[in-house]
RNA sequence: GGACGCUUAGCUCAGCUGGUUCAGAGCGUCUGCCUUACAAGCAGAGGGUCGGCGGUUCGAAUCCGUCAGCGUCCACCA
């Protein structure tokens, strides 16, 4: 066998992926198995790989993988999301880079260059993710803006609007003023900003003694939208304003000063200055008192006409500069420093601004009430379980979605406003209530007409109805020009993917839902996970997927979050590249208990490298091995039947982990099954002496242990598991491990686990005791063992350890050093060799130590109240301490007098 | 402001419903080895009064209370 002492995954990492696409091993269709499902968190089209990903499919392709070797029909669909907003604002950047502003653009314009973008980088991830061996089932890729896709969210939206769900309102709302767009509220994020409160002076209008009342705020730029202060009614110190009004500083508007107990009397003066337009509370305030709302910005965050001053200035400008001009004008009472939350954009990071503007909304109770039982109950588990408590708190106080976006790059809001066919376009976002267009709902604007024809029939003017028709009646029907939130589409993914909205009775979404396992960020449970559970409710009545694996957020090894202007995120084409695919996976995996972060070091990936060169040594030494019909060693068989019994017993631990979803520990079992147990113990033990051949028996028996170790492992490592079990054995063409059944525990003897544990001790000892003395491994020694000592192993006790024999420990016998395993003695006679005065003392520490034990032992044993309330079992494992304790102290002092 | 979680070896973590010589694992560290599978390796060793305090109990890393530090989520205090 000529192969390479170090294991080089680059040639054989894509040769192995190409051999399993052509021979499609990857694809999945409906059949008699169980089947196993799990849907991609879909990437941003555009998107490139980073190590999130890279965690969360290798997380995913661990699971499918297993699940297939389970017997089970397993079907990973891949798929990409169109990204509303982050795509519009790439592409929008690509344009402006070319002189281009959206604005000179038509919509069908823009569009075009949005799916150019989109078809230069689109898949570009999915390409990536093929390198790391995810077995996605690419016949199946999908995309949310596909045509199926695409027909089942304008579908669902229709039939949310009939079934009540949906409506459109003028609302306040989270206005991103870059984007310039609604937002969720889930799309904002609040962080803590250090900024100025301003205490501005509001001048008491008709006050003969000329006083001011003071008003604390952090947006003085906002006075403009200014149309009444606030104060609360059981606030002594302010109660001289009752009735008043006051003016407007620098404006001049005189507005009434108004009273609710929502005011805190403690903040700032306790007089609020309200800006309905500008503020969810102010908002709620101007709603009860029935104050007039002005809103002073533009949709790009500038001053419009409405605010008189500062017009066309930007907000952050305008406060800078008010500042100065309030002082000037003796309006400014004092500055302080002040640490407030504020909110920004999720994607174009700006402050978000309060803003009252029509949008479409998606009623939520009635979702939330179908999906907190099902969490809550452990129908649909979550792992880990922590987050029911994020999940139940957002449920149980949910509010209605904004689903609509003024973005054009996504599904374009099926509604049609009826108008007058000289009537100006309708794109306005804010209209006083009451004013609101007639709009219709519909799938296309075909069965828009025939809504409208069938609410006003004197519209059909026309025997043949349709466009003419109504164009003769002077009627015209113009799509809403908004788009769907993102979101919008993907809640839909696991039922969408199988076309399960628009054929609800196909046999793929029959078969593969609910699907098995989702794994994604906790980051995303709102945005998505706990949309997908009301949809799959709404839509199927059942749950979209029976396990979340919630994985951490991949940080640093500093702990900081990866991130581009840190520039600590690796490239994780490049960290297979110099680790390879296998070890990357691995380096991830030993370090990610689910939902905890992990904390990436490239170190992990060389210890994962590191484990595939063990794996590929181990193997370069059975592969060379010659084979010859000689009787099996005494040591070899004793070998085999116990690493039979450890192998079943860490199968069945790792099928216990699985259950858990606990990979990490998983891996790390067979990690250490492989590497200890195998390669260092099992080897050893039945590895020939150099040049000489090995028996038949043992040779096949190694061969299935490592058949077996290569299965259990191939989940985590695809690459090289795939690349030596072709070696293995002869196989035939489109033959592979993927598809092999996975090991199944046999009931373990843990008699037998246990002898050899003692037994691996006895070994160590006695290399310790070389170690000590500078033995040299090569020289054989004799070991004597007294007469608890159980001769079963002698035969790998004596390969193992070196010796010539081991004999009965008759009586001590000075120049031996002595050690204990478990209660039984042993010595290594060494001659002149020992130090007896060292042994002296480490025979009398160990028998302090063993005094001690023993006196805290008899201490519970004597304590009345112990014997009485302890569990038996408890009490007669106290009792077997003692006993053992005393024998060791017993042959402690044997030993300490033949040292005399 | 509310809720939840965390604190165990130098680092990252496991220790389920209190009791086996229970204080563990991996990595790192130290010592000795280039022993013909592997120095990306082999053999061996050291290392923690389980965040502090108090309580329950015969017995606490484990249960309760409290304090401190860290983290996450939620929340309209200008």
């Amino acid at each position: 066998m000529e192969l390479a002492s170090k294991y080089n995954p680059t040639d054989i990492e894509p040769k192995w992926y190409q051999y399993w696409l052509d021979h499609q091993l990857f694809h999945s269709t409906p059949d008699g198995r169980e089947p196993y499902t799990v849907v991609i968190p879909p990437p941003n089209v555009t998107g490139v790989l980073h190590m999130g990903h890279m965690l969360n499919n290798t997380i995913q392709d661990v699971l499918v993988r297993r699940a297939r070797m389970m017997g089970k029909n397993a079907c990973w669909v891949p798929g990409t999301d169109h990204a509303s907003i982050a795509t519009e604002a790439k592409v929008v950047g690509k344009l402006a880079e070319q002189g281009i502003r959206k604005s000179d653009l038509t919509r069908e314009e823009f569009l075009k260059h949005a799916w150019a973008w989109t078809e230069e980088h689109g898949g570009i991830i999915l390409k990536q993710l093929r390198r790391l061996g995810a077995s996605c089932d690419w016949d199946r890729t999908a995309f949310t803006m596909d045509e199926v896709r695409s027909r089942s969210v304008i579908h669902v939206f229709c039939d949310l609007y009939r079934k009540g769900l949906i409506y459109r309102g003028v609302r306040m709302v989270n206005w991103d003023p870059k984007a310039l767009t609604a937002l969720s509220d889930e799309e904002v994020i609040y962080k803590e900003e250090h900024s100025k409160l301003y205490y501005l002076r509001y001048k008491v209008d008709q006050d003969p003694e000329g006083r001011y009342a003071i008003v604390a705020t952090t947006r003085p730029e906002t006075i403009m939208g200014d149309t009444a202060m606030c104060i609360n009614p059981r606030d002594p110190k302010n109660a001289w304003l009752r009735g008043k009004k006051v003016v407007v500083p620098l404006v001049g508007r005189v507005i009434p000063v108004i009273e609710d107990e929502y005011v805190d009397i403690e903040f700032g003066t306790g007089c609020l200055k309200v800006t309905p337009a500008h503020d969810v509370n102010d908002y709620m305030l101007g709603e009860k008192h029935n104050l007039p709302s002005i809103d002073i910005f533009n949709d790009d965050g500038t001053l419009s006409q409405a605010a008189g001053l500062y017009v066309g200035m930007d907000r952050f400008e305008v406060r800078k500069q008010i500042e100065k001009d309030l002082a000037e004008a003796g309006l400014l009472e004092r500055v302080e420093d002040y640490t407030n939350k504020v909110g920004f954009s999720e994607r174009t990071n700006v402050p978000i601004e309060p803003k009252l503007s029509m949008q479409w909304f998606l009623r939520m109770q009635h979702f939330a009430d179908m999906a907190l039982p099902p969490v809550m109950e452990d129908r649909l588990k979550f792992f880990p379980a922590k987050y029911k408590n994020t999940y139940r708190n957002w449920l149980a106080n949910i509010k209605d979605w904004c689903i609509s976006r003024q973005l054009w790059w996504g599904h374009r809001i099926p509604a049609w406003y009826v108008a007058p066919s000289s009537s100006p376009e309708g794109g306005e976002t804010v209209l006083p209530e009451g004013e609101l267009p007639k709009y219709i709902v519909a799938e296309s604007e075909e069965e828009a007409w025939k809504q409208l024809y069938e609410k006003y029939p004197s519209l059909k003017s026309s025997p043949s109805g349709g466009v003419e028709g109504a164009a003769a009646s002077g009627i015209t029907l113009r799509q809403d020009p908004d788009c769907l939130d993102t979101w919008f589409s993907s809640w839909l993914w696991p039922l969408s993917l199988f076309d399960g909205i628009l054929h609800p009775d196909n046999e793929e979404i029959k078969y593969y839902y609910p699907t098995a396992d989702l794994v994604t960020g906790p980051d995303i449970i709102f945005f998505w996970v706990a949309r997908m559970i009301m949809a799959g409710y709404e839509y199927r009545g059942d749950m979209p997927f029976r396990n979340v694996y919630f994985t951490g957020i991949v940080r640093d090894k500093l702990g900081r979050k990866m991130s581009k202007s840190l520039g600590n995120s690796p490239d994780p084409l490049a960290l297979i590249d110099q680790y390879g695919a296998d070890g990357v996976r691995m380096g991830l995996l030993l370090s990610a208990p689910a939902g905890n972060d992990i904390l990436f070091d490239h170190a992990l990936c060389e210890q994962g490298r590191n484990f595939n060169n063990k794996i590929w040594n181990a193997f370069r030494l059975v592969k060379g091995w010659q084979t010859a019909d000689v009787p099996q060693p005494e040591a070899a068989r004793l070998a085999v039947a116990w690493f039979g019994a450890q192998l079943d017993k860490t199968l069945a631990e790792v099928d216990d982990l699985f259950g858990k979803y606990r990979l990490s520990e998983a891996l790390m079992q067979l990690y250490r099954l492989f590497w200890d147990e195998f390669s260092a113990w099992y080897l050893e033990m039945v590895k020939p002496a150099y040049g000489q051949p090995v028996d038949q028996t043992t040779y096949r028996a190694t061969l299935g242990f490592f058949d077996a170790l290569l299965r259990a492992l191939h989940p985590f490592m695809p690459f090289i598991t795939e690349e030596l079990w072709q070696a293995l054995e002869p196989r035939t063409d489109g033959e592979s491990i993927m598809v092999q059944p996975m090991p199944q525990p046999k009931p373990v003897d843990e008699a037998l686990l246990a002898a050899f544990e003692h037994t691996k001790e006895v070994i160590a000892a006695v290399r310790s005791v070389r170690l000590q003395k500078n033995i040299p491994a090569k020289e054989p020694l004799t070991l004597q063992a007294a007469a608890g000592h159980r001769a079963d192993f002698d035969a790998v006790i004596v390969k193992m350890a070196n010796l010539h024999a081991i004999e009965p420990l008759a009586e001590k016998a000075a120049g031996a050093v002595s050690f204990l395993v478990g209660t039984t003695e042993y010595a290594v006679p060494l001659g002149g060799l020992l130090n007896v005065e060292e042994e002296r003392k480490k025979l009398e520490t160990d028998l302090a130590y063993y005094e001690g034990f023993l006196a805290s032992v008899m201490k519970k044993l004597g304590n009345e109240k112990f014997v009485a309330n302890a569990k038996p079992a408890v009490v007669e494992a106290e009792r077997k301490k003692k006993a053992d304790a005393e024998s060791k102290i017993a042959s402690l002092r044997e030993g300490l007098q033949a040292l005399q």
